[in-house]
DNA sequence: TGTATGACAACAA
DNA sequence: CTTGTTGCCATAC
């Protein structure tokens, strides 16, 4: 657990502000509702840096058991396809989405129906 | 401190 | 529809 430090990556004890931009990534992820999907653009729009979607799959490469309550599957691109069949996890992805009841066809995923809408969200809760 | 990298995105042809 | 190019910016080295 902590003797595995994550990579210069501390929490000052402060506000969200200081929180590294992976923080808010994952926090962000967290939020997608189970059953619906959205792209990197968008987590990374909520996270604060609209143009930093690549980061956004950068920093969920890195993730590991220790953050196995990220719902990354539901994190695609802004196609609706799946990223992840460049580093070997689109299998599983596809599986999760699946599980969830998120319909997956020729490794895409239909925006217009599984999209998250992140102000339905916010406006009914 | 500087360079290289990439689970993206938008656009051109 | 596909393929190639360009912009983008946090991390890694």
């Amino acid at each position: 657990m902590d003797s595995g430090l994550d990579s210069g990556n501390y929490e000052p004890a402060g506000e969200a502000a200081t929180a590294s931009f992976r923080e808010r990534v994952l926090a962000v992820v967290k939020l997608i509702p189970a059953g619906q999907v959205t792209n990197y653009g968008t987590v990374a729009l909520l996270a604060g840096k609209p143009r930093a979607a690549r980061q956004v799959g950068g920093i969920l490469y890195g993730l590991r058991e220790s953050e196995m309550d990220v719902p990354w599957q539901r994190v695609i691109n802004a196609q609706g396809g799946i990223s992840t069949y460049k580093v070997g996890s689109g299998e599983l992805q596809v599986a999760l989405l699946k599980a969830e009841g998120v319909e997956v066809i020729d490794r895409t995923v239909d925006l217009n129906v599984y999209g998250w809408r992140p102000d339905d969200d916010l406006l009914s809760g």
